[in-house]
Formats: structure tokens, C-alpha cells, sequence
RNA sequence: CGGGGCGUAGCGCAGUCCGGUUAGCGCGCCUGCCUUGGGAGCAGGAGGUCCCCGGUUCAAAUCCGGGCGCCCCGACCA
């Protein structure tokens, strides 16, 4: 009666470690503030990473990889963007050791200090637009659309295991167009292919909608973004998308000639999401038993547990169990027989629950006599009996119906807790009592939203694109058509 | 960066206040038997610089001084 994990009732927080460690995804490591990503845990990252690639290659992105390290004199080019990173980034100081003879401890080599210090990237702006400033000269280099995957390094003082790590694995997509009008166009196909991803795969449909400017990414003149909402009822930025105007091309003098034979700065975009999907994923959709994730992304999609008496009907489950394994995997699905003969049937139920595998097959001698399979889906927890004759077919299906039905419950969660408000008081109450988002009109400064994350703890997640109706804003007490979502972040 | 807590076997902890046999317990691990349709049972076994450095003492996991590390709660962030 191993592994068990506290409850999401009793402490979410908890229930989040427990789960993270338990199910085997990651373990906190030897240096403050990273983690450890284990195989199963990496696993889950590969496929959303692998889907998202073909996305970003078939919206016509190339891959290319930039280094890690930044010279600080690149980095203090663009005004906002160097105070909005600052505070936390990485510096390099020395290129070597040496063995204190005195001390007898290992130290930088005071005599190898660098002349200019680096910095660990926490994003790649700077040294890709100092880059594209060579890449860049004509219209015809234009559009320039490269992706990279990479680790990046915000040195953060309060980390929990995939939402917030000192080092953490992401894309980043830096695009430099000719006009404002094509750049906004790309950073908003991108927000879209976030969106298509996290719905079609993830089995999350976050609210789009534009950041506040105190909200904005350093630098950026619009950032598109996607907010969900978690179990706990705290929203969670699940991907952001930047218009970033000429800001970067004036601070590293990217320019081209335009047709017309003028020299203009050109427009840039970027975006990018993290390994924090793999958080959103597990308080998305996770329960007291552990994980679930959604077919699509699951590194098990099927697991077959063969139960049998020692003896007799071992040969006979086994074969059949072999058999059923190899008929799904040539289908396509990601299959795993758990043969363990250490293990038993109970404990395996467990273990596969936890590790939040969409579906299971079991069958002992009584199934094979009767020709069926005992078949349980996660999300619902529901057992049925299948025929083995048509089995593959009618797990496909049931592994699509899977990934519909998480999706649809997800919908119904964000819609369930989206609570209108009319005056401060109904948000706050809304905020006190946990209750998700609050949706309100809004159209306050960037000081009124400050006393509003002061007074409540709240922020503004987003703005939200529909603009259909008017109402009055909660605090200016004015009419609007901008709608906003309020709620405690993580 | 502020506040709190914790460092004792792989993991979770007791023991520390009030110094004194061979430092315990649960889980895990190893061996064997037995079991297998929702985290089995029995028997045996291995495993410790008690975070580090210094001090007090006949004697330190325990008392004193200093250091290090991590976790949790708040402000900042993907």
C-alpha cells in the first residue's frame, strides 16, 4: 500500500510533487531550482515536441540553433527587454578553475576573468537579431522564419517542477518580416497553431486573448497569449506569442532595401512554449489517482495486463496477450504487454492509473476462454468487455472517443468556472473563494490593475478578443467593450 | 529577496528538550517459499561519515559556536 498521493482536496500543491515524482515524470536534482526529466516524463515532452515541430515546419519555419551564451553588451541593447530579464539571468565570469593553494579549494581562476561577462540565455532575442542583422539585407531575404529548440535559463527564486525550474526545455520561433502588417499576421498564426496544438493533442482549450501592456512580454508591442484554468482554479499562461514591432531591428540596426530601392527596419515576431505544457497538462486533467493523459501524447497509449495462476493457464494467456500486443502495435498504437511476473494484476492497476495511461486491457484464463478482453479508460475509469475478434479497430476508437471526451470535460471546466462580474465586490468574492476566472469589462490603467493585484492577488490574464457588447467597467465605472479575464496565476 | 521549517539507511520518519549499552520503526531492496481478476503473506538477510567544521565532556545524533544544503509560505516570472 506504497506510493500513495495526497489528495487535491486536502493540498493541491502536494497532490501536484506527489504526482510528478510518483508517476515517474521528474525528481527535483542535486542543483537548487532544476530538475531531473525522467524517461517517462521526457517521453510525454517528445511527442508534444515532435507534433509541435511538423506544426511549426509546416507553417514554413526552418530549425537552426543559436548559442547558449550572450554577451552582456548584446543583451543591454533594448531597454525593456534587459529590465525585464535582469533580475534573473545567469552571468559567466571566468573560462577556468584553478586549485587554491592556500585553501585547497577549487575557484575560478582570478586571472581568467572574462573581459566582457555572458549571460545564460533566458531567451534568444538579442543574439539572433545581432545575427539577423547579417542574414538580412534585401526584401528578398524576407520573410526570415527560424525555430529553435533549446534550453533556456531564468534564474528563478522560487521553482516548482515544470512551471517554474532555473533551467528549463522550450521553442523558440523568431520571425523578421517587411511589413507590421505580415508580422502581426505570423505572430498570430502561430498563437493559433499553440492553440490547435493544446486543444488537438493536449486536450485543453485555454482562453485566447491579448496581454495588458504591464502584462506584455519585455519588448513586445502586442503579446498574444493562452490562459487556462487548472483543478486548483489558478490560471496557468500556457503559451505566448509577440508582435515585436521594429524594437529589436532598431536596437541591432536590421534594416533591408525595399523594392523601391529605400532602406526600412524590418518587423519581428516571436513565440514559444515550454515544458511548462507538461505542468498544464497534469493539473488539467489529473485526479486523485494520478495522471491522465490524453491519447495523442500518451508515450503508453494501451497497457495489456496478462492474469494467470502459475501453471496451466499461463502459456495460454500469455500467447494470447502476445498476440493482441502485436495486432495493436502494427495498427500503430503505442502498446505495452506488462509480462512482470514480479508484479501483480492489483498492484499494476495501480501503477498504470498513477502513470495516467488512457487505456487498459486486462485478461486471465476466464476472458480467453470466453474470447474477450476487460477493457478500463482512465478518464472515466469505466470497465467494459471487448471481443477479441475486432479489438484493434474498437481500440482505436475508443482511444479517439478518449481524447474527444477529455477535451470536451476541459471545455465544460473552463466554462463552469468563468464567473461574470459586475463590480470589485463580485471579484473579489470570486477570488476569495477560489472560484476561477472572473470575467469582467474593464477599461482601468496599468496603476489600477497594479492595486488590483495589490488588493487581491489577482491579476489580468488576458484581454479578450470578442468586443460584441458594451458594458461597465469594474473600476472606472465607464463604458467599454473590452472584456478581460481576472484570476490568481501561477 | 523576506518569513518559517527540516537535514538520522534508497524513501518517509522516531530518537535531540533531559548526553550514557550494539541508533530504532515503516516502506523499499536481496534470498527462499507461497501467491496472481484492484497496491498479497511468511521466514531470513543486507544496508548508517546521524549535513559539514570546530568546541564542551570520561562520554555527543543529543549541549554550544560557525557554516552548507534543501523544502514550504509570501513579492517577481514561461
Amino acid at each position: 500500500m506504497a506510493e500513495k498521493i495526497t489528495p487535491q482536496s486536502e493540498d493541491f500543491s502536494r497532490w501536484y510533487v506527489d504526482v510528478v515524482r510518483h508517476a515517474g515524470l521528474a525528481d527535483y536534482s542535486a542543483v537548487r531550482g532544476c530538475m531531473v526529466i525522467k524517461p517517462y516524463g521526457f517521453a510525454i515532452w517528445e511527442n508534444i515536441r515532435d507534433q509541435l515541430d511538423k506544426m511549426i515546419k509546416e507553417t514554413g519555419h526552418q530549425n537552426a540553433y543559436f548559442p547558449l551564451f550572450i554577451p552582456v553588451s548584446f543583451f543591454s541593447k533594448e531597454a525593456q527587454h534587459v529590465e525585464g530579464f535582469a533580475k534573473e539571468a545567469a552571468v559567466v565570469t571566468h573560462y577556468r578553475l584553478r586549485l587554491n593553494p592556500e585553501t585547497r579549494q577549487i575557484e575560478p581562476d582570478p586571472e581568467a576573468e572574462q573581459t566582457e561577462p555572458l549571460i545564460v540565455r533566458p531567451t534568444s532575442e538579442t543574439i539572433i537579431w545581432n545575427t539577423f542583422k547579417d542574414w538580412i539585407h534585401s526584401w528578398r531575404d524576407l520573410p526570415l522564419k527560424i525555430n529553435q529548440w533549446a534550453n533556456v535559463v531564468r534564474w528563478e527564486m522560487r521553482p516548482r517542477l515544470f512551471l517554474r525550474t532555473a533551467e528549463f526545455l522550450w521553442q523558440e520561433g523568431h520571425t523578421a518580416h517587411a511589413t507590421a502588417e505580415e508580422a502581426m499576421e505570423e505572430a498570430r498564426l502561430m498563437w493559433q497553431v499553440y492553440e490547435t496544438l493544446m486543444r488537438d493533442y493536449l486536450a485543453i482549450a485555454p482562453y485566447k486573448g491579448t496581454k495588458t501592456p504591464g502584462e506584455r512580454f519585455a519588448g513586445a508591442e502586442e503579446t498574444f497569449t493562452l490562459e487556462a484554468l487548472m483543478k486548483d482554479r489558478k490560471a496557468l499562461q500556457m503559451g505566448t506569442s509577440h508582435f515585436l514591432g521594429q524594437n529589436f531591428a532598431k536596437a541591432f540596426d536590421v534594416t533591408f532595401t525595399n523594392r523601391r530601392g529605400e532602406r526600412e527596419y524590418v518587423w519581428a515576431t516571436s513565440w514559444g512554449v515550454s515544458t511548462r505544457l507538461i505542468g498544464a497538462l497534469i493539473m488539467s486533467h489529473g485526479d486523485d489517482r494520478g495522471l491522465k493523459i490524453p491519447p495523442r501524447i500518451a508515450p503508453i497509449q494501451v497497457v495489456i495486463i496478462p492474469i494467470f495462476k502459475s501453471g496451466a493457464d499461463e502459456q495460454k494467456v500469455l500467447e494470447t496477450a502476445r498476440n493482441i500486443t502485436d495486432q495493436l502495435r502494427r495498427a500503430g498504437i503505442r502498446v505495452l504487454l506488462d509480462d512482470d511476473n514480479t508484479k501483480r494484476p492489483g498492484w499494476k492497476f495501480n501503477e498504470y492509473e498513477l502513470k495516467g495511461v488512457p487505456v487498459r486491457i486486462a485478461l486471465g484464463p476466464r476472458d480467453v476462454e470466453n474470447n474477450v478482453v476487460e477493457v478500463a479508460r482512465r478518464d472515466t475509469l469505466e470497465k467494459t468487455q471487448f471481443p477479441i475478434d475486432g479489438l484493434v479497430n474498437r481500440i482505436s476508437h475508443l482511444l479517439e472517443q478518449l481524447q474527444q471526451s477529455m477535451l470536451e470535460e476541459n471545455k465544460r471546466w473552463h466554462k463552469e468556472n468563468t464567473i461574470p462580474v459586475a463590480t470589485i465586490d463580485e471579484l473579489k468574492e470570486v477570488i476569495e473563494q477560489k472560484k476561477g476566472f472572473a470575467l469582467a469589462f474593464w477599461s482601468g490603467t496599468t496603476e489600477d490593475e497594479e492595486r488590483l493585484q495589490e488588493e487581491t492577488g489577482a491579476t489580468i490574464r488576458c484581454i479578450l478578443p470578442d468586443d460584441s457588447e458594451e458594458g461597465t467597467c469594474i473600476v472606472t465605472g465607464q463604458k467599454t467593450r473590452q472584456k478581460v479575464l481576472i484570476a490568481m496565476a501561477y
